[in-house]
DNA sequence: GCAGATTTGTGCGTATGTATC
DNA sequence: TGATACATACGCACAAATCTG
């Protein structure tokens, strides 16, 4: 079953050239751009597939349409195409390890926060997601899920929401990794070794102590990443996300 | 000069249902969702208007079509969701002191990598920017815009793409914040002392020690955070960004 | 392989509300 | 007030892709 990626529908190509044009500086921030039937004939489309470009772009924070005015790039529209490469990156452009040098950024500096702001509420659900992935352990229905629900939470204690949703969007793209997998699966000496580590971070934040817990998280993901890297050399796999 | 907020497209609010939908787990990914025509008559509008909300969301990696088949949820309809959120809360729901605390997360890092990995090509682009500045200052034309361009070839010179873009959102972000300036502009000794610290910045990069430029940036930022987040107590201005 | 039904992709015409002069 | 330009929205028709028998 293989899908034909290279058909794109006329919208997405007018999105494309308009997308161009404001990279050039043909088009600038604040420019009224013309009209939609002029645009529509020089694009050689109709108005209605013209239309869900329009809207896309609208929807995206680059353009803004004001019936009986017309439609204008919005003054941020260098911001929105910044946005829109983040995006790109993170959905197409990636590489694991660009990924997990992603995780050994943000994490540490999360779990510092959550050390220094943890609620009770917080500790609690941190102690439930960990007895409930030592249970899982002892009747061998634990799986690597069940590590990331705890690194998210330490996420969302940390109460960034830029850094927490960045976070999920790294272990979303990571759970589809058969290397992500590899390092966990290899032996259940590993899980054993996940677990005590988290037990160890719980008991940092627990102690509000930010600086041990940060450094501690820091040598734990540097450590899966140099062993990735070996792999990786070895097997040849440098850009497999 | 007010601009109805209120007022929003036939297609945008379709595109709120739909996203409704899947949150509540009522389509899930893979389904198959009804036809256009159907889709257009249970809303209540015409089908044109329906293809916009349909087609953004396509672009969005929320759903794809195929002509003759029909249209699914994509099979990671969850991941296009958070990058949703991730953009969201990048373009609208973020705080001053989320945006600051994001860059004391990744900056450092990033200047480690660099570290690590500068080119001879990446040294001269971080050295001529540092002489503009410089001369700038001389002859009072630096503008702290200046100063943001040494941050982003660090970034780009980090060789992470995720981190890199991320950094670029945030400072795209913080440019039109007032506190950001009031920091610079306050005095012109802390101009020099912006372009000190760049020097040392630089000195520790063509060195390779990337530890020491790690904690140097750390440090400088958090002196800001902490300056700011005694302004904002001041002013009790916490959550304008 | 072929014919017919279904579904998305695209185009055209038209009516309506809004802003500007 | 009227005339003009524009986005918003609707309805219909047909092309292209896909599936079924």
């Amino acid at each position: 079953m293989i899908k034909p990626l290279n058909k794109t529908t006329l919208s997405e190509e007018v999105i494309k050239i308009i997308l161009n044009k404001i990279r050039k500086g043909q088009w600038r921030p604040g420019d009224k751009i013309p009209g939609e039937i002029s645009l529509a004939e020089s694009f050689q489309l109709s108005r209605n597939s013209l239309r869900e470009a329009l809207k896309f772009l609208e929807l995206s924070g680059i353009l803004h349409s004001r019936a009986g005015k017309g439609t204008f790039l919005t003054e941020d529209v260098l911001k929105s195409l910044h946005r829109m490469e983040l995006i790109e990156t993170l959905k197409n452009d990636s590489t694991l390890i660009e990924l997990i040098e992603t995780r050994l950024t943000i994490e540490p500096q999360l779990a510092y926060f959550a050390a220094e702001r943890m609620s009770p509420g917080n500790i609690k659900k941190l102690e439930n997601s960990l007895e409930k992935s030592k249970k899982a352990i002892e009747d061998h229905s634990y799986t690597t899920m069940m590590g990331w629900e705890f690194h998210q939470l330490i996420g969302e204690a940390a109460d960034n929401k830029i850094l927490s949703n960045l976070l999920t969007s790294i272990t979303e793209k990571l759970k589809d990794n058969r290397f992500t997998y590899a390092y966990d699966i290899i032996s259940s000496e590993a899980l054993l070794k996940e677990i005590e580590d988290h037990e160890i971070i719980l008991e940092y934040i627990k102690n509000k102590e930010a600086k041990k817990v940060k450094k501690f998280i820091y040598d734990h993901i540097n450590n899966r990443l140099d062993w990735l890297k070996k792999q990786v050399k070895v097997e040849g796999f440098l850009n497999s996300v």
